[in-house]
DNA sequence: GCGAATTTGGTATGATTAATAACGATTATC
DNA sequence: GATAATCGTTATTAATCATACCAAATTCGC
């Protein structure tokens, strides 16, 4: 089948798929994981923290966290809109988003603006300084960060993997 | 390439891969998200979010978070090491380990016990409710957990998405 | 052997993130 | 025009993560 086919891709070390079932390592030490080895959420979640870590130094220049870099980006392709419509779009909760907006408006990277229809609500748009710097923290995260996954997994492993993210995110 | 047929692996969802490359709305309201919809790191830190959450509703009847699901598989594979071993094994530090297992030994599922050889240190072995209790988790998380996971990417999926994400967190 | 350095479990503490309740100002509803 | 809902905000708590440090026990150098 061609599900089969996927588990053998073989530009993913495949010395891996070689370990006995039961006395794996996985590097640390010499612990046995046992079937810790086979749980998806293990595996999802150390392989989120290196790649936050690894984003963080690509753009560390900037000194932008992997969730200032979203609301950037969110920014960017949505300008004009409240504090609110953005919070939810990247699951921040609103009353956490205030800090997180006075660090970068204090930076000069965004600004708060009073809407003229809605005087409750604050347009969210990014300031000349915060599209160059976003410019510069996209070009990074292009030429260092994603080309590093890209170099350990294959361009095209790279979008499988993608693709079952985005879906166990958005079907789950 | 075989690398090319990974990316278009069809069992999952393939209606995703169709979306325009600027206009994608990740199901967050109508907002545009861009090339936040390309970011590994993004689609990584969602979709662990939602295992970890559907982790704990399969195992919310034994009152056990992931960590605490791997501390007792470790102490089951590994009986007898101490705690240093055990969290360095799992990448917890040992002044924050000192709770979890204060926590999981008032619940009687594991016992500290002075080593003979060396009586700086707690030898962890898990007692018998707590050897019970892990075949139940075990039991759950196989059935509901990863049979839900098995579902909606299907089993070959799964193996390539484990052994990309185990090749983030070891090579990378 | 003996003193110095190291290791182990533990405490205290601080930073970061995440979650809830509530409030003033504004807008929408009826 | 009174009531309800929304927006940004404050305050607060819990959970997670990290660092520095301590006493007891062990190991190492000599």
């Amino acid at each position: 089948m061609t599900a089969y086919k996927a588990a053998q891709l073989d530009t993913v070390k495949p010395s891996r798929i070689a370990r006995a079932a039961d006395d794996e390592v996985g590097g640390n030490g010499d612990l046995r994981m046992g079937e810790l080895s086979d749980l998806l959420g293990y595996a999802l979640k150390r392989a989120q923290l290196k790649v936050f870590d690894d984003f963080l130094r690509c753009v560390s220049s900037l000194h932008l966290t992997p969730a200032q870099f979203s609301v950037l980006l969110l920014m960017e392709q949505n300008p004009g809109r409240n504090q609110t419509e953005i919070a939810n779009a990247l699951g921040i909760l609103r009353p956490n988003f205030v800090a997180m907006l006075d660090g970068l408006e204090s930076r000069e990277l965004c600004m708060r603006v009073r809407s003229a229809h809605d005087r409750r609500s604050h347009s969210l748009v990014l300031t000349d300084r915060g599209r160059a710097t976003l410019a510069r923290a996209k070009k990074l995260v292009a030429t260092k960060h994603e080309a590093r996954l890209n170099e350990v997994l294959g361009p095209a492993n790279r979008a499988a993997l993608l693709q079952m993210l985005t879906t166990i995110a958005e079907d789950f």
